[in-house]
DNA sequence: TGCCAGGCCATGAAGTCCCATAGTATCCCC
DNA sequence: GGGGATACTATGGGACTTCATGGCCTGGCA
């Protein structure tokens, strides 16, 4: 895997549904397209996925190609592959970064997520997501929290960094 | 797991964020980060965690790609692996030290933990922490103190060195 | 011919780089 | 062992770059 995404932050979503990404995003983004050279911008892709989700996964291309290859490696005609593809390739959006720094979503996606003035960036590992804030706040974080409360007094969740309940 | 972190020190915080770190906080960063090399400047990944979390974990490079490793290793979509991915991808800062041994920390944080002028440093095994000299003061030391109450009257803490009442 | 998207320029704030200084610890050679 | 040279540490200042964002302008499509 390349380099990692790390950080979260908010920015301001224009009228045009310009947004900037977050500069150390870019860095990412820059490294994990192979065919990037320094005087142009970096490409990614978008994958917005099922009408349930409401957030947007961006994937560097070295990850897409990656999601792409698994893809590729399942028996043609199955239903899991053909159910990725759905996914993947139907419901995604591929799109590069512009000369100042911003991606531009269209009306479409950002529809989808409900999004107005701001995005919420967070990193994913080898992706990162963008929010609605608000829904954000809601349904992830506030469903993480509900789940932490779930656990026996005292626990630390970093005991799940080595396998305790790893199955869960 | 590599050099282990030792000791404690405080030192000034500048306007512009500018800490130094301690000298031999920095033999350690520079161990513990793979393609380092002796020209140049180590990197690593500050943690800054939920909001009731007041002070900053620093990993190593090694250190971090270990926690790393092991969220992989959760199952996608699983609530562990999604909380740890929110604290360790998004709730974190990668950077490096600079030329003359100082990290730089972006205001956002150091309002997260309510940096002034002073900046106090403690290590933590393989990563160490920065706190506001005051809240450590309070948060930390005030609840050691008020563990080793707790201890029966006589009671000499080296005693657990040797397991006693290690499930504690 | 109105409107929307994409491209280009503008600006303030924040972050980065480079250089400077003073103090301390280390080394080395006679 | 003395004396200086050297290296490293902790801190500061100023100039420069990049970031995030807003506005304008133009061309094509409806």
């Amino acid at each position: 895997m390349g380099r990692r995404f790390r950080g979260e932050s908010q920015h301001k979503v224009d009228t045009k549904g310009r947004v900037s990404i977050p500069a150390s995003f870019r860095r990412v983004l820059e490294s994990g397209d192979t065919n990037w050279q320094s005087d142009c911008n970096p490409e990614l892709v978008i994958v917005y996925g099922d009408d349930d989700r409401n957030f947007l996964e961006c994937y560097t291309m070295e990850a897409i190609d990656e999601v792409d290859a698994k893809i590729d490696a399942l028996p043609r005609g199955s239903e899991p592959r053909k159910a990725l593809q759905r996914l993947f390739h139907g419901r995604s959006f591929p799109t590069t970064v512009d000369e100042t720094g911003r991606l531009v979503l269209p009306a479409k996606l950002r529809n989808k997520i409900g999004l107005k003035n701001e995005a919420f960036f967070i990193a994913a590992g080898d992706t990162f997501q963008i929010w609605n804030p608000e829904t954000y706040e809601q349904e992830e974080s506030a469903q993480t929290d509900k789940w932490l409360e779930t656990l026996p007094e005292g626990y630390d969740i970093m005991q799940f960094l080595d396998g305790a309940g790893g199955a869960d």
